[in-house]
RNA sequence: GGCGAGGUAGCUCAGUUGGUUAGAGCGCAGCACUCAUAAUGCUGAGGUCGAGAGUUCGAAUCUCUCCCUCGCUACCA
């Protein structure tokens, strides 16, 4: 290990977190396998080394999604978050996520907390206000987040795209940008409406970023980490807003004559201030002190070290916004390591909550209660560390069959029922350190003991866990050969002392399974402590140990099986599952689309013109003369019109339904007297018109027959 | 379009500062063994290291171009 990179050697304690879930749904193998198993995997690494550490998580429960939906289906923002954190926390009780804390962001506390940062940081004159025009419900009495916006959107004509995204196309969107918007709320037209908000400026970090990031965790943070940084840095860092005109959040702690009213913190700073709070009620039930984890000590060298377990997608707030607020707020200690994990596919397809596409954790256990170490085991191993990975059940079939059960399990149990048979279950007494007739191959073995114990430790301290769990099992196979190799039950009647020392070495080999194993498979390996009498407070010290039998003078107890093999029945059943639900969703979305269809044949007719206002319009013929791509934009086509004697150039997003060879030639309409706009460095004067087929096609409207370019429209 | 991360045996992945016949686990084939949950051990077959070009005595590893996957981002009157 290069010495450049600090282990938890190297810090008194450590503060870790894990993403909040946002109360919204309920969660899937994706979220356990990127977060929160390596997550529990660390903490439990770290506590077995009586190292200080906390481990902290909660439900994330403010934002405009949840009061989006909480609107949509006539219920309370509260009845939600009641209703999913209850969910979430429940199954992270029974599968065995063992947080200190598991918090809420609408508890009073973290009102608090989250209020005080934002107070302290506008104090120190960090943020600029601004005022801009946002879209107001005037039924409502509400200005509308993005969300709250819907509309059709302008690429691909899906008339539920939200303001902020249209969720058909994927494109991101500004709210002014949808064609004929409505509010979510009250189906009105809303109006455009000048409020302020409070900006961070971002950019102002950019040199401390650069330092703090580009230059010093090149070598400690995982590439891909480290890389979504570095872009998000060289692309330009901009203000972002930090406060909401939302109802359903952390009020804005200001006065009403600064503009606070009606105000609340950005989801994306009250969240993470979530991990604060919730240390702070942990420390409030157990009589802790929060402030340890959290800030800066006197000396830098007791400060603690701040880890958070997440997914790819919440690296930017993790890496960059964040630590930008604790960096502004100057007390707090800022993250060491931020191991985001990549994603987990499901069945070669993405794991999606919408489409139902997902093996939900509080479905596995209850399905599969004492299969706990069985998933974790298997999301470990396929851990999405490096790249996406992808869950089958035939996967975890293989997985469990091959080497819990085969390798592990079975190694397991030869080694307790030999002992039970040829000693009653008392380990032989034989101390491996002082013993001089040990084979070569013997020794090997013992050494391996410590070898293995090293490479899951390095493994660990460096977040790469399906590695370390890999050399855990590396250990069983070895157990494995040595027995194949020495063979006790043949030696057995004829050498009954050298199968005293064989069997030794295997039982010592099994115990410190049991304490590799226990970051991972911490079930299994209080099975295991409990099959060989070993206590259960096991210490990771204890590892590379060679006389963890003789605390209770050997005595062991009689073999229990670790594992069961999964029948082919399973795998195909939870197939049938996935695709059932599947198949079910598909025909709801279909049966909405024709609902939608039979309700609004026609979209809506835009409000009443006069006469006066349609002959403003020019519309003129034109014939495209020439057409090409724009650099450095996936949509455009530049296209050259000739009209009458002139020529002019027109910008239009037209690109992905059309090649620029195919449209040279036609007759198109031109809307003439637009105000002309710059597009990606293109001057764009009119446009073309265009109609939708059903088909989501786009066609030009153009004359029935040629005329002369330059022909006006009436 | 820009940026980032990947593209190595059927599958999941290692491959350190370029160096002899490219590795591991699982799967597959053969052999051995029987203490063990028909488990285990050994041996073997399997790769033109995404494609092409270049630098070099020598490249999976460095440079350039291109292709594919995932993510972020721009553009969309």
């Amino acid at each position: 290990m290069s010495p450049s990179i600090k282990t938890s050697k190297d810090f008194k304690r450590t503060t870790v977190t894990a993403a909040l879930p946002y109360a919204n749904g309920g969660l899937h193998i994706g979220h356990i396998a990127g977060a929160y198993l390596p997550a529990d995997t660390y903490v439990r690494y770290l506590r077995m080394k009586n190292h200080d550490v906390i481990f902290v998580c909660g439900s994330d429960e403010h934002g405009a999604a949840i009061t989006l939906r909480a609107k949509k289906e006539g219920i309370t923002p509260k009845e939600i978050i009641d209703k999913y954190d209850t969910l979430i926390k429940n199954s992270f009780a029974d599968f065995g996520i063992d947080f200190d804390i598991y918090h809420r962001t609408s508890s009073e506390l973290h009102k608090e907390t989250a209020q005080d940062f934002f107070t302290s940081l506008y104090e120190k004159d960090i943020f600029s206000k601004q005022t801009n025009e946002q879209f107001y419900d005037e039924k409502f009495e509400q200005f509308l987040a993005d969300r709250y916006i819907i509309g059709t959107c302008p690429n691909c004509q899906n008339d539920n795209a939200f303001g902020d995204q249209c969720e058909k196309c994927g494109s991101t969107l500004s709210p002014t940008e949808l064609i004929n918007p409505k509010s979510a709320l009250s189906g009105q037209k809303p109006v455009l409406k000048s409020t302020s908000h409070w900006f961070l400026p971002l950019q102002n970090y950019e040199k401390w970023l650069r330092e703090w990031i580009l230059d010093s965790k090149k070598d400690e943070w995982r590439a891909g980490v480290y890389g979504q940084c570095k872009s998000w840095i060289e692309q330009g860092l901009h203000e972002r807003s930090m406060t909401r005109d939302l109802d359903w959040g952390v009020p804005v702690p200001l006065s009403k004559e600064e503009g606070a009213e009606g105000k609340v913190l950005y989801v994306w700073l009250d969240a993470p201030i979530g991990y604060v709070s919730a240390t702070k009620q942990w420390a409030k039930n157990t009589n802790n002190d929060w402030k340890k984890y959290w800030l800066k000590q006197e000396n830098e060298a007791d400060d603690s070290r701040l880890i958070h377990f997440i997914g790819k997608d919440n690296i930017v707030f993790h890496c960059l916004i964040f630590p930008i607020i604790l960096k502004a707020h100057g007390d707090y200690i800022l993250p060491e390591n931020v191991p985001a994990n990549n994603f987990l596919n499901l069945e070669g397809d993405k794991i999606s909550t919408s489409r139902e596409w997902a093996v939900w954790l509080n479905e596995y256990v209850k399905e599969f209660p004492t299969k706990k170490d069985e998933l974790r085991y298997v999301l470990t191993s396929i851990a999405p560390e490096t790249k996406d990975s992808e869950f089958t059940w035939a996967i975890f079939q293989s997985r469990i069959n091959n080497e819990l059960v085969d390798t592990l399990g079975n190694f397991v149990n030869r080694t307790v029922v030999l002992i039970n048979k040829y000693y009653k279950g008392e380990v032989p007494n034989i101390n491996l350190s002082t013993a001089k007739d040990l084979t070569d191959f013997d020794k090997e073995v013992l050494e391996g003991i410590k070898i293995q114990t090293e490479k899951v430790s390095q493994n660990l301290e460096k977040f790469n866990f399906r590695d370390g769990l890999f050399e855990v099992m590396e250990l069983a196979r070895l157990g494995n050969k040595y027995l194949a190799t020495t063979e006790p039950w043949k030696l057995q009647k004829t050498e009954p002392q050298r199968v005293e020392q064989i069997m030794k070495i295997s039982a010592e080999l099994t115990a410190n399974l049991a304490i590799l194993m226990r970051p991972f498979l911490p079930t299994t390996s209080d099975k295991i402590a409990n099959m060989l009498n070993l206590e259960n407070d096991l210490k990771w010290d204890l590892a590379g140990n060679l006389d963890l039998l003789e605390s209770n003078n050997g005595k062991i107890n009689k073999a229990t099986l670790l594992f069961e093999k999964i029948e082919d029945e399973l795998v195909e059943s939870q197939i049938k599952k996935l695709d059932d639900n599947k198949a079910r969703k598909l025909k709801e979305i279909k049966e909405q689309k024709e609902e939608n269809a039979q309700t609004n044949p026609i979209a809506e007719i835009q409000s009443e013109i006069q006469f006066e206002d349609f002959s403003k319009i020019d519309i003129r013929v034109a014939t495209i003369k020439n057409a090409e791509p724009i650099k450095k934009a996936d949509k455009l086509l530049k296209i050259t019109l000739e009209v009458g004697e002139q020529e002019v150039t027109v910008a239009s997003g037209i690109a992905e339904h059309f090649s620029p060879e195919e449209i040279i030639g036609k007759q198109v309409c031109w809307l003439a007297n637009l105000a002309p706009r710059k597009m990606r460095g293109v001057v764009s004067q009119g446009m073309i018109l265009l109609a939708e087929n059903e088909k989501g096609k786009l066609v030009f409207v153009s004359p029935e027959k040629m005329v002369n370019t330059g022909a006006q429209v009436k």
